[in-house]
DNA sequence: ACCATCACG
DNA sequence: ACGTACGTGATGGTA
C-alpha cells in the first residue's frame, strides 16, 4: 500500500452471502439457477463501492474445512443446519461475480475468513493505513479502532450500519475488544458456541461494564449472587473456552499482503457479461451499462416475427383485418400510473407470424372499425398484459373490450403476489423466456418521460406482445399444476371486468360540500395555530417532525418516550403519553388531525373531482397486495375517515348520482373471526357465530371465565384487542402495546385464550409447521402466499414470516369472499335487470347507489349475496345500512 | 427518493 | 435474548 489516503476494505464472503441467501426470495435465472444470494451479495458490494470507494479490496471465504478452532472444541459450528443446496450452488457463481469486478478473493485451510480479515487489517493499520470490514456478523466488531470501522448489513442485506469504537460504546457500551468477552459469556447459538447458560446480552453487558473482562468476572464470581453465580461457577471452563473461540485469529501466515489486493475498479463490459448471465437486469441498468455489453441483445428475444406499422403502408389495415380471427395477444400502451388519465400512445396485435402496431391516433380512421368490433365482441378470446387497465384506457377512447381470456399480469400475480415488479421485463426472466427492455429505459420516468420516435416504439411494443403471447402457456400451466385455474378463471379474471365497470362508473361527491367543512376545519387549524405559538413562545412549522421535537424536547423539556431514526418520535402514540404534561400537546394532537383532513381528504379529494360530472374515479389495483386484497388509488377511497366524528363527515360529500337514489352500504360482520372459526375448525369459536353472539363478549366470558353480565367494558376492550391479536398473527409485544399491559400480562392473556380456544392454538401451530414444510400458506380459495424468511435463522425476520403465515390464510380467505360476492352481485344485477350500481368496495364492504324502487330489492339482495358467497363451518353475517350519503350509511 | 405520520380494514 | 402486532395509500418535510 502506498499512499496514506489509501483505504483497504475486507468482505466477509460466507456472512454476507448467507444473510443475502435468508433475506431474499427465491430468485431463479431462466436456467433454474438460484441467484438470490448472489443477487443480494452483489447488491451489497455495489453499494459499499460506491460509498466507500475503496483502493484495495478483498473478499475472504471460509476454507470450507476444520479450523484450529475444532482442534480444541470439536462441536464448534456443530448442530448448524447443512448449507441448502439452493445456496451451495450459489458460492461458484458469487466467485464468478467477484472475478467479473477484478477484485481479489482467497481462502486458507484451518482459518476462517474472520481471521484472514483479522490479519490483513492489523497488517494495514501497522501501516498507518484506513480500513473497512464488511460483515454480517457483529463478531467482526472486536476489529474496530481508530483505524478500522467495521460496517455491518441491516435489514438483510440492502443497508448497512457503520461502526466506529465510539458507535460501538454507544450501542453496547463495550470496548471494542469485549465483544469477544461479550460473546465468551452470552455464547452464540449459530456457531454452537456455549457461553454461560442464562447468560443473554442485557446480563452479560452489565457484568462486562463492571468487571472489564470474562477472566476479571470469573475472579469476582464471589461477589455475585444467586442464580447468576451458581450458572457463572458451573461454567467457568465453558466460559474461558467461548471466549477463546469467539477470539479473531490475527496472525494468519498468508503469502498476500495488502499491497497484493490493490483494486483500481472493474472493467464495465465484463462486469455486464456476468450480470448478463445471471438476468441481473435491474443491476445492468442502474450501472448503465447496456451500452457495454454486446452480448446484451441476445438475451432479448429474437424476432422472429414480421412488424407490420399500421399506417405505414396502405395494405397495413387490410393485413390486420385478415389476421384478426388468429389474433393472439394484445397490448395497449399508455402514459402515467392512473389509467383515468393521461396519454394514450399505441397498441399492438400479434397474430401468426406477424404483429401489428398502430399510434392510438389510427383507431380514429375509418379503417380501424373492424379493429374496434374485435376489440368489443365478447365471443372473441384476448389475452392481453394488465387487461383491467386496457379496459380502462380504451374505455376512456370511446371503446369497449370485452372477450378477456387470459391476463398475464393477473396470472403470475397470482403464481406469487408478493413479487414487487409486475413488469413484462421482470416476468419473463422469471418464467425462463428471454426479456424485453423496461418501460422506464424505452420510456424514461417522472420528467423524462418520452414517447419515444415511431420505429424505435414499433419494435417495442412488437416484442412486449411477442412476450404475452410466449408467457401465457407458461402461465396457464403453472396455474393449473398449483389448482389456481378456478380462482384465476372464476373469480379474478371475471372481478377484473367488475372493477373497471365500479371505476367508470365512479362516486359522485358534492365538492361544495367538502368546500364548506374545509372552511371549518381551516379556521380551527388556524385557531390551533395561535394557541400552539404561544404556548411554544415561537414560531415554527408544526408540521415538521424535526422542528416539533426540538420545542417539544429541547424547549419545553418533556420527557422523550421513544426515538427513531432521524431524532426524536413524535407520532401519536408519544404524544398522548406526553399529554398530562404540557396543554400544548393535546392542541397539536387536534392540529395533526386537522391538516390530515384537510390535506389528504378536502384537498386531496377535492382535486380527483371531475368538473364534467362531479365524480370521483378510483383505481382498484388488484394485482399489489400480497394478502390477495384489493387497494385503491387515485385517490384511495378505502381510507376515507370514519373512526372520529370530525373526519365522518367527509362522508356526507359521497352521494348518489341520480336525484333521489340512495347509497345503500352492507358490510360483513366479523368476517375474518369467522374464517378463522371456519379454517381452525375451533368448536368454541364456532358455537360463538352459531349462537350469533358478540364475539368480544363472548371471548371475554371464555377467557376470564365469568357470565355474560359479569363482562365489564374493560374486560370486553381486552378480549377485543385479544381477538385482533390473533388474527394478526399474535405475539405477547404487540398486545402489550395495544393494551398498555406488561408483556407477561399479555402473555398470559394469550396463554388463557388459547387453552379455550385450543382449536385455534393447533391451527396456529399447524399453519406455522406446513408453511417450514412447503414454503408457502394458502387460502381456502387455494390462493398462496410464499414465505421465504419462515426458516430464516435472523429471528426477526423469522417470527415475521410466522406471524404472515398465521395471517395471511385469513386475511387473504376474507379477501376471497368479498371478492366472489362481487362477481355474485354484479351477475345478480345484471340478470334482474337492476340499474342498481355497485360503486365501492372497502375490505369488508360493498357501496352501492340505489334508486327509490330498488331500494327494497336491494336491502334484501345485498346481503343475501354476500351472505351465500361461500359456505362455511359458521353462517357469514352481512349488516346493511343506507341514507342519502355514505355518512348516513351506518 | 425516503422518512415519519396517519387515514382505513 | 431477540424487539412487532396484519394489510394498504397519501401527505408534507427533508436530504
Amino acid at each position: 500500500m502506498g499512499k496514506n489516503t489509501d483505504k483497504l476494505m475486507l468482505i466477509d464472503g460466507n456472512s454476507i452471502i448467507y444473510r443475502a441467501f435468508f433475506a431474499l426470495p427465491p430468485l431463479t435465472n431462466s436456467n433454474g439457477l438460484h441467484t438470490n444470494a448472489v443477487f443480494g451479495f452483489t447488491t451489497m458490494l455495489l453499494k459499499v463501492l460506491e460509498q466507500e470507494k475503496p483502493t484495495h479490496i478483498l473478499v475472504a471465504f471460509d476454507a470450507g474445512k476444520a479450523t484450529f478452532r475444532h482442534e480444541g472444541y470439536a462441536e464448534y459450528k456443530g448442530g448448524r443446519q447443512k448449507t441448502p443446496p439452493e445456496l451451495s450452488e450459489q458460492f461458484p457463481l458469487l466467485k464468478e461475480v467477484i472475478r467479473s469486478f477484478s477484485i481479489p478473493q482467497f481462502e486458507l485451510a484451518g482459518y476462517e475468513a474472520d481471521d484472514i480479515i483479522g490479519t490483513l487489517s492489523r497488517q494495514a493499520e501497522d501501516e498507518g493505513h484506513e480500513v473497512v470490514v464488511v460483515s454480517g456478523d457483529k463478531d467482526l466488531l472486536q476489529l474496530a479502532s481508530d483505524k478500522v470501522t467495521v460496517l455491518l448489513t441491516r435489514k438483510g442485506v440492502s443497508e448497512v450500519d457503520k461502526y466506529a469504537p465510539v458507535d460501538i460504546h454507544e450501542k453496547y457500551g463495550l470496548k471494542p475488544l469485549q465483544i469477544i468477552d461479550l460473546k465468551g459469556l452470552m455464547g452464540d447459538q449459530s456457531d454452537n458456541i456455549p457461553g454461560v447458560p442464562g447468560v443473554g446480552e442485557k446480563t452479560a453487558v452489565k457484568l462486562l461494564q463492571e468487571y472489564g473482562s470474562v477472566e476479571n468476572v470469573l475472579d469476582h464470581v464471589t461477589s455475585l449472587k444467586g442464580k447468576l453465580r451458581e450458572n457463572i461457577e458451573g461454567n467457568m471452563e465453558n466460559a474461558r473456552m467461548s471466549k477463546k473461540l469467539a477470539t479473531i485469529f490475527r496472525e494468519v501466515p498468508l503469502d498476500q499482503t495488502v499491497a497484493d489486493v490493490a483494486w483500481s475498479g472493474y472493467d464495465a463490459a465484463k462486469l455486464a457479461a456476468a450480470f448478463r448471465k445471471l438476468e441481473f437486469k435491474s443491476l445492468l441498468e442502474r450501472l448503465n451499462l447496456h451500452g457495454a455489453d454486446d452480448a446484451e441483445s441476445q438475451a432479448m428475444a429474437k424476432a422472429d416475427y414480421e412488424t407490420v406499422i399500421i399506417g405505414d403502408h396502405a395494405g397495413g389495415w387490410e393485413q390486420l383485418r385478415a389476421a384478426l380471427p388468429k389474433a393472439e395477444a394484445l397490448i395497449v400502451e399508455a402514459s402515467g400510473d392512473n389509467p383515468h388519465q393521461g396519454e394514450s400512445i399505441g397498441l399492438a396485435i400479434a397474430a401468426d407470424s406477424r404483429v401489428f402496431v398502430l399510434a392510438f391516433e389510427q383507431l380514429k380512421a375509418e379503417q380501424a372499425e373492424d379493429l374496434i368490433s374485435w376489440l368489443a365482441d365478447p365471443d372473441l378470446a384476448k389475452t392481453g398484459y394488465d387487461l383491467h387497465r386496457v379496459q380502462l384506457i380504451l374505455a376512456r377512447n370511446g371503446i369497449k373490450l370485452c372477450g378477456q381470456a387470459f391476463d398475464v399480469q393477473l396470472a403470475a400475480y397470482l403464481l406469487d403476489p408478493t413479487e414487487a415488479d409486475p413488469s413484462l421485463a421482470s416476468t419473463l426472466p422469471r418464467y425462463g423466456l428471454p426479456t424485453v427492455p423496461s418501460d422506464e429505459a424505452v420510456f424514461g420516468k417522472g420528467a423524462k418521460f418520452r414517447v419515444p420516435p415511431t420505429e424505435e416504439l414499433a419494435v417495442y411494443l412488437a416484442a412486449k406482445v411477442d412476450a404475452v403471447r410466449r408467457l401465457k402457456p407458461v402461465l396457464a400451466d403453472q396455474l393449473d399444476k398449483l389448482g389456481m385455474r378456478r380462482l384465476y378463471y372464476e373469480l379474478e379474471q371475471p372481478l377484473a371486468i367488475v372493477l373497471a365497470d365500479m371505476e367508470l362508473q365512479g362516486i359522485k361527491c358534492d365538492g361544495a360540500a367538502l368546500q364548506v367543512l374545509g372552511k371549518e376545519f381551516q379556521r380551527r387549524i388556524e385557531e390551533m395555530m395561535t394557541a400552539i405559538y404561544k404556548l411554544a413562545g415561537v414560531e415554527f412549522n408544526i408540521g415538521s417532525p424535526k422542528q416539533l421535537g426540538e420545542i417539544l424536547f429541547d424547549k419545553l423539556g418533556l420527557p422523550v418516550v421513544k426515538k427513531n431514526k432521524t431524532g426524536y418520535s413524535t407520532d401519536a402514540e408519544v404524544l398522548e403519553k406526553l399529554e398530562p404534561y404540557h396543554e400544548i400537546v393535546r392542541l397539536i394532537l387536534q392540529y395533526r388531525q386537522m391538516t390530515k383532513l384537510q390535506s389528504t381528504y378536502i384537498e386531496g379529494l377535492t382535486k380527483e373531482i371531475r368538473e364534467d360530472t362531479g365524480k370521483i374515479h378510483t383505481y382498484y389495483r388488484q394485482t399489489i397486495a400480497a394478502t390477495g386484497r384489493l387497494a385503491s388509488q387515485y385517490p384511495n377511497l378505502q381510507n376515507i375517515p370514519i373512526r372520529m366524528e370530525e373526519g365522518r363527515q367527509i362522508r356526507k360529500a359521497f352521494v348518489p348520482s341520480e336525484p333521489g337514489w340512495r347509497i345503500v352500504a352492507a358490510d360483513y360482520s366479523q368476517i375474518e373471526l369467522r374464517v378463522l372459526a371456519h379454517i381452525s375448525g375451533d368448536e368454541r369459536l364456532k358455537e360463538a357465530f352459531l349462537q350469533e353472539m358478540d364475539i368480544h363478549t363472548k371471548t371475554a366470558m371464555d377467557v376470564f371465565g365469568v357470565s355474560k353480565d359479569q363482562v365489564d367494558a374493560n374486560m370486553r376492550r381486552s378480549a377485543k384487542a385479544v381477538n385482533f391479536g390473533i388474527v394478526y398473527g399474535i405475539s405477547d409485544y404487540g398486545l402489550s402495546q395495544n393494551l398498555h399491559i406488561t408483556r407477561k400480562e399479555a402473555a398470559a392473556f394469550i396463554e388463557q385464550y388459547f387453552s379455550v380456544f385450543q382449536g385455534v392454538r393447533q391451527y396456529m401451530d399447524s399453519i406455522v409447521e406446513q408453511a417450514r414444510r412447503d414454503g408457502y400458506v394458502r387460502t381456502l380459495l387455494e390462493r398462496r402466499r410464499y414465505l421465504p424468511d419462515i426458516n430464516a435463522s435472523n429471528f426477526n425476520l423469522r417470527s415475521f414470516a410466522e406471524r404472515t403465515a398465521m395471517n395471511t390464510p385469513i386475511q387473504g380467505t376474507a379477501a376471497d369472499i368479498i371478492k366472489l360476492a362481487m362477481v355474485r352481485m354484479d351477475e345478480a344485477l345484471r340478470e334482474r335487470n337492476l340499474q342498481s350500481r355497485m360503486l365501492l368496495q372497502v375490505h369488508d364492504e360493498l357501496v352501492f347507489e340505489v334508486p327509490e324502487e330498488e331500494f327494497e330489492t336491494m336491502k334484501v339482495l345485498v346481503p343475501q349475496v354476500m351472505e351465500t358467497a361461500l359456505e362455511l363451518d359458521v353462517p357469514l353475517k352481512a349488516d346493511v345500512s343506507f341514507g342519502y350519503n355514505w355518512y348516513e350509511a351506518k
